[in-house]
DNA sequence: CTGAAAGCGCTTACAG
DNA sequence: CTGAAAGCGCTTACAG
């Protein structure tokens, strides 16, 4: 055994803190072997009761803690996940947030968490930056391209929410649900077709939305079609909202709750009445969508679930090597507020 | 030297992704000495240029990456920095984390994200969570007791925003300014006084802004009072707004942006108008904050540059053992919107 | 159940 | 300028 005594005294690299008591040091205070410290420490059970309370007292007296670096190192193995988001400010992924951390945190692990803003150049560079330090990746509504994000989960475990790409595991709530409900409702109201404002062309779930309106609308009998926009943000809302004017929609459905906020209020300020002239409905029910003027209906996502359920399904990734369970009985649901109303009589 | 040609044969441990290349990797190929390739990679100039070339063309071709555990291992850093926020969905933190993020990518360094949700527990345990694995630690708009903070900061450096404790480097916008504005811009309007409406008891800012706003109160003749809340937050705001109709103030300056609009929003339902018969001030001038109804009259903060200086101090201290320079210029100013109106019309 | 040794992938004095 | 060796703090076969 090397003599550790003089470790701190002669170790010249700077270190910040002052040096951390290693299992040497517990090893010495226990008078055992190191690697009985690790295994009291990391497998207990396979240790005599004895020795492994006197390893824990002594790690305790120490203020122990094992350096995550130097396990990481040898186990290949960090305990740290990345998740990437699109945009910090989209109120949308508060809850992808919290439910990856509260998943993560429930099994030890630390999330890093990084944001695209919405570009598929930036969350490339986001992702290469994160990979050599995590151990494994969480995308969430990407803007990579499949065959990128095919690349990428070769390097390292990577599962995907809101987004679904061939071979990889992804989680999502069932949006037909939710959609099925919009569309009743709106039907109901007297509207005779729906305009939906599509999000990021490379985003799949705009794009899965707009089929399953699509659907959803030929089905109830109601006309349908897709207006693109600039960007899924309240300033791509307001953009819209000319078109829709001049298009003489009576209802849209927005691919998010800050393109449907955005777009009432220009609507309003151009002296269209919501839901007066035209009804909008969002998608996500964000914080803030039910302060709005008029309050947002819109169609709720179980983000938190979806998020935490991702983040579990890699961890089994990781740890046991299980297939990432299905995001099953998430679903979608119709929040209806004051945004939506008669279709029939604004129309004339 | 070992023979590491059967290393990943030989390894048993399951490795999630393929075993990345090592230096050994690159030392093969390119014919040298595994130091010499950790010299070519880590301080150009110190080899000489054919070793060089020929050690970076070896790695390239192999695509080798550095281990970041094994490097952390030997230097005792891992180039992640830790920031404690309070509450993520509050947009008062997305500049604090767009902040923190520029700078720490600039130097190449990775932060990790985690929220307190307001409590001083959350906040240490999430603390000590990030310790062992980082170099060092922001604590935005922190919670803790002073003897707690001092106690971390011993262990890894730690720098502050936001908030003010001796010993300990710390970086936040000069208020005064703003709140000069603002005083004035009350005071113009014909108001007689201010009530605030304070944020969480432990909060260091909270106290910072009571006292700068009691000060120029007393300057400008005015009167000034203060008034606990329950939360920072909108429901907050709102909770509040029956203290103030009965107290009769007809000006108010709240903690934070989302108090004064929860605050707005809650008067306004109890047939109070804004600025009518109360003007409200917020605080930080989030993003949002220009779109209620009156949009909100507001202290902004550059909080992006606050949080981008503190990492910048932080990684300063970390590499280059530099003391942090103060936040030097960086002041608040009064936003003028819709929420502040006559005093003198509205008391009578 | 526990000790002694080897090894994870780097970096950095130490020689030459 | 570059090689050979030791060491960072753990974990895990391998013995006993």
């Amino acid at each position: 055994m090397p003599d550790r005594s003089d470790r701190s005294a002669s170790s010249s690299r700077s270190r910040a803190s002052k040096d951390a008591p290693t299992i040497y040091d517990v090893a010495a205070l226990a008078g055992v072997n190191p690697s009985t410290v690790s295994r009291a420490l990391t497998t207990p059970g396979r240790i005599s009761g004895k020795t492994e309370r006197r390893v824990r007292d002594a790690a305790e007296k120490l203020n122990y803690q094992a350096n995550p670096m130097a396990r990481a190192l040898h186990t290949g193995r960090s305990r740290m996940i990345g998740l990437v988001i699109a945009d910090f400010t989209n109120p949308v992924f508060f809850e992808v947030v919290r439910g990856a951390e509260k998943s993560a945190a429930d099994q030890d692990y630390v999330v890093v968490l990084v944001e695209s803003r919405e570009s598929a150049e930036n969350e490339l560079r986001a992702v290469r930056r994160l990979l050599p330090v995590v151990d494994g990746i969480v995308l969430s509504t990407s803007r990579l391209a499949d065959e990128r994000i095919r690349e990428l989960s070769a390097v390292k475990p990577l599962v995907l929410v809101n987004r679904v790409v061939d071979g990889i595991p992804a989680f999502y709530a069932d949006i037909d649900r939710g959609i099925a409900e919009a569309v009743e409702h709106l039907r109901d109201l007297g509207h005779r077709a729906i305009v939906y404002v599509a999000g990021p062309a490379d985003s799949w779930m705009s794009q899965r939305r707009a089929t399953s309106l699509a659907a959803h609308c030929a089905q109830a009998g109601m006309g349908f079609s897709v207006l693109p926009s600039s960007a899924p943000t309240l300033d791509g809302g307001r953009a819209i909202a000319g078109a829709i004017r001049t298009g003489g929609g009576t209802a849209v459905v927005a691919y998010n709750d800050l393109m449907a906020i955005g777009l009432m209020e220009e609507l309003i300020a151009s002296g269209a009445g919501v839901p007066g002239t035209v009804s909008v409905v969002g998608f996500d029910d964000i914080f803030g969508s039910d302060l709005t003027t008029p309050r947002l209906t819109t169609i709720s996502s179980p983000l938190h679930d979806v998020s935490a359920l991702a983040v579990g399904g890699l961890i089994g990734l990781l740890d046991k090597a299980e297939p990432a369970a299905p995001s099953a009985e998430l679903v979608t649901r119709l929040v209806v507020r004051e945004s939506t109303g008669r279709g029939d009589l604004a129309t004339d």
